[in-house]
DNA sequence: ATGAGTGCAAAAAGTTTGCACCGCT
DNA sequence: AGCGGTGCAAACTTTTTGCACTCAT
């Protein structure tokens, strides 16, 4: 899903983690360890969901629960590992935020899959705009929404597959 | 909050609705003619809980039920007259979309306050990618997140106040 | 021992839906 | 009469939380 290319990432996500929660006092405790490597283990979109169903077999010997999944999702937003992207079918989806570029989505209505695109332009002018309303920003999250490429032209495929029979 | 210009307002937000839901075989109910009214009453953002409690009592003797605003709210958004902006603790923010320009918002962490702005590049920026990616976009959602201008800086205003006490 | 952490099940919170009754055309 | 529409309550979904138990230091 993303053709980006990682970029500094001199620290491996669990020890970025393990970090994190330190500064907290707290640890990074090995059921944590596996919903972070499960995180990290590609790099597409997931939702809590996602990870509650590839966790429920034992990692390792432990089944995490999913109170568990949504305790440690949410430190790893707090952690700015991870940050939400959108929302699709009433779940938050999430997406890497750690050794990736800053990018937006496009949202294809149909077929629910994203798109990644990427536009310094965008993050200039947010950052433009922020400075004079006196905004402090932290960051931002753009939907575009619509249908893509794909699913914009099945019936001409269609028609086409069929011509060929 | 808004204080943008209404634009293209030639029919009332009801009979823009009627033709809507006239296009299915369905009725501007007196329920739904409350819901609409009500919701056009103003132009401040809102979720589905409030208009519900502004419902809550009697309106030309009817009061509304918690499942017809749900029922019209979705109706109301597929008739493009009202759009979701943003997602504010765990509820959708709607907005009108009807007679008002394209806009974005900068989303408050600390109070939660919603402020519009306008800016054309970013929806021109946004046409020209859907154009590369081959993507037919409809729409878009962009929230930054931050602090807002009066929140960024309370400390200094209570310091302020206690020192002319 | 002590405090953080986990699993489980119950509880919230928001939203949807089945159903019987109502009302407009 | 007929079909759309409504209210109510129950159901559902996602997420949070109270609690007793566990684990690491």
């Amino acid at each position: 899903m993303s053709d980006f290319a990682p970029q500094n990432v001199a620290v491996a996500p669990e020890e970025k983690f393990r970090e994190f929660l330190a500064t907290r006092g707290k640890r990074l405790t090995q059921e944590r360890e596996i919903i972070v490597r499960e995180i990290f283990s590609d790099h597409e979109h997931f939702d809590v969901d996602e990870i509650v169903a590839r966790l429920d077999k034992p990692q390792d010997g432990r089944r995490v629960s999913r109170a568990t999944v949504y305790r440690t999702i949410a430190q790893l937003e707090e952690a700015g590992l991870i940050r939400k992207v959108a929302r699709a079918n009433d779940r938050e989806v999430y997406e890497h935020d750690y050794g990736y570029p800053q990018h937006d989505h496009f949202i294809c209505a149909k077929c629910n899959s994203l798109t990644e695109f990427r536009n310094e332009e965008i993050s200039a002018i947010l950052e433009r705009v922020a400075l004079e309303l006196g905004f402090r920003m932290s960051g931002h999250r753009l939907e575009a929404h619509g249908i893509c490429a794909t699913c914009a032209k099945p019936p001409a495929r269609r028609h086409h597959k069929l011509d060929m029979i």
